[in-house]
DNA sequence: ATAGTATTGTTTGTACACATACATTGAATG
DNA sequence: CATTCAATGTATGTGTACAAACAATACTAT
């Protein structure tokens, strides 16, 4: 018996699901950060700076999963913003060194709760147990 | 003890895992259906089409979810390929009635195989249960 | 050292995603 | 009937996402 076109359901695709699931996720954020004018990935960009200051641009694009095209905008926007910094490496002329600004960093602390309440709220259909297991079998199929 | 800063890590988010699982997932599709040069969104908006053909633009939009001004985006590009039409209701004069050309469905009959090569790959590194797992925890949290 | 290669960042072009503002039409209400 | 309101689609602007082409700098092997 050969699968036909009958078989395939747009809406039991993973791919679709997860576009659904992500726009879904983006709206919250939208909402929850408000007030801040910050994006998701802006926001990433600056947690991951809190993480691990002073970076290279190329090696912070690798922590949070964006392209060297990408981030660089990122960048700029938040360099506008007075939020990070973007130094030359003295030791390699090629590199850029992002680091959070006091400003940025003064900023990041009231945004922490705010990105709590956003995962809580994504997940709030969920019990414990689902949870977790959301986040585990997202991890997995991204490598 | 009250939350801080350390407890923050961006990893650990579900929108930040929804984005990454996402960016894979567009991957393999693009791979996947390099030949045909169609977007994930393009063929969602082929495969629903098949499902429903002779939609309203914006029950479209709802189907598919996709905004109105990106759905109109997605339907021009459609349309110069020659895989849509867009007819004005007879009824309602605001209204536009998509539907697949001859040619469309034609090229759509050898994307079904793909569209399933795409679910497949992205869930690979999961077992059965994983599989159906994911898919019902993405539904819960779409709404 | 020199040549070739890898790393790192920018630029440009296409395609979503969505807000906002706008235009038009159909329906509902007084 | 007229005014208001909801539904539907367009236009524009900002922000990802990524490919491809480019540029410049470090590294490596001969």
């Amino acid at each position: 018996m050969n699968s036909n076109s009958t078989d395939y359901v747009l809406a039991d695709q993973v791919g679709f699901l997860l576009r659904r699931a992500h726009q879904r996720a983006s709206l919250i954020f939208k909402n929850t950060f408000e007030d801040t004018s910050l994006t998701p990935q802006q926001f990433a960009v600056l947690a991951k700076l809190h993480e691990v200051n002073n970076v290279t641009q190329n090696k912070l694009g690798r922590l949070v999963d964006m392209d060297p095209a990408t981030l660089q905008g990122v960048i700029q926007r938040l360099m506008q913003r007075g939020f990070v910094l973007r130094n030359q490496d003295p030791q390699h002329k090629r590199r850029l060194i992002i680091s959070l600004t006091e400003t940025g960093c003064e900023m990041l602390k009231n945004c922490f709760e705010l990105g709590r309440q956003v995962s809580s709220e994504t997940l709030q259909t969920l019990d414990k147990t689902d949870k977790s297991e959301l986040l585990r079998l997202l991890r997995l199929i991204s490598e």
